[in-house]
DNA sequence: ATTTTTGCAAACCTTTTGCATGGAA
DNA sequence: TTCCATGCAAAAGGTTTGCAAAAAT
């Protein structure tokens, strides 16, 4: 059975069950276009009077983790954010001022890290580009005239 | 007038004082290949007998990371670390097994940023690129016959 | 009925901060 | 002598864990 949710759904593809706290969150991070905290997201939690305890919350940001139905992002400043993501390999593309996320493909990118393999002589098992800038909607913000 | 440590160096041009933790603090950064932690290098502090106190080596390390001669590092796991770098634009090869960091420059992945930049619309102000993998030396650990 | 999941609260780990003392310039 | 840097110890986050109670299957 299928819900209106894909993370709810990618939890019950993998077996586990389908609780109360599970759903709440599933349908707080669903609402996410950006990047969120743990934090962020238990304020969030609590703004709309679902009852998720901090320590579950943790479980489910772990476990959704390892479904790759959400994806633990480091900030510039070192924070840990995460954003809801789809499974196959990508990167992000972080608004540094209103946090919105855009995935982008690898674009080119297989081909510079094999060159960099065969430089270095590393067998390189996995990379990750994170790019910040302005988004669009930002960009007109913050430069009105331009 | 020059010491034999760039990164003492690097505090005297920039005008901080040239205090005995803060040298302590540049020799064992000196000593390391790889990355460390900050709890690595406290522990390192403690067995070389140097005293410096968390705190101190907290500032130290800011203060480093300001001069950019350490760079902070967000490993797989999430945990943050440390490794002492050059002051150009560069990402890191990391070896997921012995830490040891090798610098790569940018090789091709500016005009892969501007692609991303051209299709997304964003203005893209950095980027972060980490590779993880094995070294040569622990490849060979690794695959003793390959 | 069985097994998983939750909540609570405490523990843990990492990093930061205030403030008086000590050391570099 | 003057200001910067240190150490201490406490505080502040952020995240994890043990365990008994509650909920899903």
């Amino acid at each position: 059975m299928t819900s209106s949710n894909p993370i709810v759904d990618a939890l019950d593809a993998a077996g586990y069950r389908l609780t109360g706290p599970r759903r709440a969150v599933a349908d707080l991070i669903a609402g996410y276009d950006g990047h969120f905290t743990a934090a962020e997201l238990e304020a969030a939690a609590r703004e709309h009077r679902v009852g998720v305890s901090r320590a579950t919350l943790f479980r489910a940001l772990e476990l959704l983790t390892e479904l790759h139905v959400v994806e633990r992002l480091d900030l510039p400043g070192g924070e840990h954010a995460y954003v809801p993501c789809v499974r196959a390999h990508h990167h992000h593309l972080v608004c540094s001022r209103c946090g919105r996320v855009a995935e982008v493909e690898d674009c080119g990118l297989a081909e510079i890290v094999a060159e960099i393999a065969r430089r270095s002589g590393y067998r390189i098992e996995s990379h990750r580009l994170e790019l910040f800038g302005l988004c669009r909607h930002c960009q007109a913000k913050a430069a009105p005239g331009a």
